[in-house]
DNA sequence: ATATGGCTTCCAGTGACTGTAACGTCAAGG
DNA sequence: CCTTGACGTTACAGTCACTGGAAGCCATAT
């Protein structure tokens, strides 16, 4: 299969899947003519990728998810592991994203968003007070 | 005030600071001796770009912000126009990353999580059924 | 005189792609 | 046989916002 087809077939980009393979996470073979060889296996290995990266493990996280996916002999414990410190990245991620929108959007209600340019946005980035005037 | 003394009333690193005057964000006057010399304008401009990048404004939407800040006459519109734009982009970003905690979350509690290899993370991310065995 | 710590510049690296250029290959139509 | 267009190939540069490190200058205390 070549790597049009695999791209359509994942959903990843065909230069992601090169991408994958200039590093190593992937190695298809090739034709004759130098075109990309994708078999059952390696698109089993993309759509895992695929849905890896689309969950946000890192690439490295990817590299090893695959490597312990492909050890029929791992322990579930290790991924489990793995896939709770990323829950925590993304839970300290969503808190962070939930502070700046508080944080903005109370700037955004206070801010009469006119021709005047009294704007309290401005001033609350300038560390002044933002209950002032607006 | 040299840029140690800078950094640490801003919050920003030194390298951070050297690299926004690098980009035309700011532009400290230099004493003597070759050393940056922040005044009480520039530390403001900092301070608001540290507030700034700290809610998640790109540097481009900081040097956006910085010259309606400096401009007296600008409209509010404008500014609450922009804080509204990235309040969607925040939003955005906090959906995705709850639907991945969410599908993750799902796999991890259907993972035993033991010395076994069956492990219905890695089947999801393989695209099989998660719901058997575990 | 020296040790330290802070300052300077410049260059390279990060993560995970993405864009672009320049070229080779393949199947269909004229 | 030739062309056209879609697809494939490589290699290199650019993205974003820093961050690290090397090599060297400056200032102060001992």
């Amino acid at each position: 299969m070549n790597i049009g087809q695999a791209s359509a077939n994942c959903g990843l980009p065909a230069k992601t899947i090169r991408y994958y393979e200039d590093i190593g996470l992937i190695l298809p073979d090739r034709t004759d003519n130098g075109y990309r060889d994708f078999s059952e296996t390696h698109m089993h290995k993309l759509a895992f990728l695929s849905r890896a990266r689309g969950l946000g493990f890192t690439i490295e996280d990817c590299r090893t998810l695959l490597s312990l996916y492909e050890d029929t002999d791992r322990a579930s414990a290790d991924v489990k592991a793995m896939a709770r410190e990323h829950l925590d990245k993304i839970s300290y991620k969503i808190n962070e994203l939930k502070a700046m929108q508080a944080t903005l959007s109370e700037l955004v209600d206070k801010c009469h968003g006119d021709d005047r340019p009294n704007c309290p946005i401005l001033q609350g980035l300038a560390g002044g007070n933002t209950t002032s005037g607006c």
